[in-house]
DNA sequence: TCTGGGGTCCTAGGACCC
DNA sequence: TCTGGGGTCCTAGGACCC
């Protein structure tokens, strides 16, 4: 059996850890940029606004109800999300943290114990202990163990705990449950499967299997069979190495000058550099974009990417900003006001198998020994203390945060503020 | 009249997830 | 005024190999 534990509304309940005045009332968390909603507490949901509604559309009803509003701070929902695997991972040999919010966990060989009293102990202890509601979901497969838990969100009386474990409840509970909101099936194939008359999960199971893979591929039939309780998706334990590292803002305004946009692409470019040494490899390619805003429809467009092919892999701060500069003033164009960019780094390899060139003139082994003394220092000091010149200060693109709470667990001037 | 067989690699595009 | 960010996997088709 696996279990998939998923915390409740989670960046919403982060920001009332630290203002507990704001249990019981509605709460949203904006994405960057305070753009568009991207949590709600239960209140919230209550009120009709809807995930992914822009900020500036719901102003009414935020005002009217009173609906408290925070900007996202990742800096926070990293740190408490730590803090609950930490937790979960007491209660299984094995946990996949599949996301900032959820986490499996393989309860295999646990059948000797009663498995509901286990995964109420498992609500209790991290509600106790961290301060965040859980929903727990368990089931003979991954997927399976995704749609109780959804039924464990969903119905108070389940108190944050569902089973699936024999065939009859598999199937009442399929029976009931929308095609639509089983993993692996997104938006595009639920409009196809409604076209065929395929509604609910129990539909989606009882489809001809080969009809199944010709239309949606090998990855619907194992959907399929994990709904029909065969596991086809195993646990990960240890995440792998990223294939592609992507650092990307809107900026807080838009800017038509090439100067803040070029310290801006630095700043990505010197993230993914960071990223690359976290995980202890280097990329061979580059992609750098800009893009002005595509609902303004009032102004002149414009979109464009470059790829950049980095004669050596790197990882070095300093070299992928160059070559993010080369990229950037390749399709930067006068006249435009931009509103994003982005560098994306790929052909990830490890760097301890490097392919040097003959002609190589970097010296790998200094520009090494320097991005680990920055690294070093910025971990103590904090983020970009130590930076490369390009990167600059001015921060002109910078984000709009208006309603940005401080990182009380991790800051040591925030925590200070909430001690005092 | 009639034109083999069996592979690999790469890429773009489309689906999905949180 | 105002609309997020960061990933993965699979497939078809083209290019190429012998």
């Amino acid at each position: 059996m696996y279990a998939l534990v998923d915390c409740n509304n989670f960046y919403a309940s982060c920001e009332r850890l630290f203002q507990p005045a704001l249990i019981g009332k509605p709460v949203i968390v904006l994405s960057n940029n305070d753009g568009c909603v991207i949590a709600r507490s239960n209140e919230a949901k209550l009120l009709g606004i809807r995930m992914g509604a822009p900020a500036f559309e719901i102003k009414d009803v935020i005002l009217k109800n009173n609906v408290a509003v925070f900007s996202s701070n990742y800096v926070l929902y990293g740190d408490i999300s730590r803090r609950v695997m930490n937790t979960l991972s007491q209660f299984a040999p094995e946990i996949e943290i599949y996301s900032i919010d959820e986490a499996f966990l393989n309860l295999s060989g646990f059948d000797i114990y009663d498995i509901e009293a286990y995964a109420r102990k498992i609500v209790y202890t991290t509600t106790k202990n961290i301060g965040i509601p859980v929903s727990v979901g368990i089931a003979p497969t991954k997927t399976l163990a995704k749609v109780a838990n959804k039924i464990a969100k969903k119905n108070q009386d389940k108190k944050g705990v569902f089973i699936l474990n024999d065939k009859t409840s598999i199937n009442k509970a399929l029976e009931e449950f929308s095609v639509s909101d089983v993993w692996g099936i997104g938006r595009q194939y639920s409009k196809f499967l409604n076209k065929y008359n395929i509604f609910t999960a129990l539909d989606f199971v009882n489809t001809n299997k080969e009809w199944i893979r010709k239309n949606m591929s090998i990855v619907g039939v194992r959907t399929m069979e994990e709904l029909q309780g065969n596991p086809c998706i195993e646990m990960e334990t240890t995440p792998p190495d990223k294939k592609a590292i992507c650092t990307s803002r809107s900026f807080g305004t838009m800017q038509s000058e090439y100067e803040p946009i070029a310290e801006a692409v630095a700043q990505f470019a010197a993230t993914c550099a960071a990223k690359l040494r976290k995980q202890k490899s280097c990329a061979a390619m580059m992609i750098v974009f800009i893009h002005t805003n595509q609902f303004r429809k009032d102004l002149k467009q414009y979109a464009k990417n470059i790829v950049v092919s980095l004669p050596v892999a790197s990882n070095s701060s300093m070299e992928l900003i160059k070559y993010a500069e080369i990229g950037l003033k390749a399709i930067y164009k006068k006249g435009f006001q931009y509103k994003k960019a982005g560098v994306i780094v790929s052909d990830i390899i490890s760097e301890n198998n490097l392919q040097t060139s003959l002609f190589d003139e970097v010296n790998r082994d200094n520009q090494k020994k320097v991005m680990q003394v920055l690294d070093k220092l910025n971990s103590k000091m904090g983020r970009d203390k130590v930076r490369i010149a390009q990167q600059g200060f001015s921060r002109k693109w910078k984000l709009r945060q208006e309603k940005l709470s401080p990182c009380y667990t991790t800051n040591i001037n925030d925590i200070l503020i909430v001690k005092t």
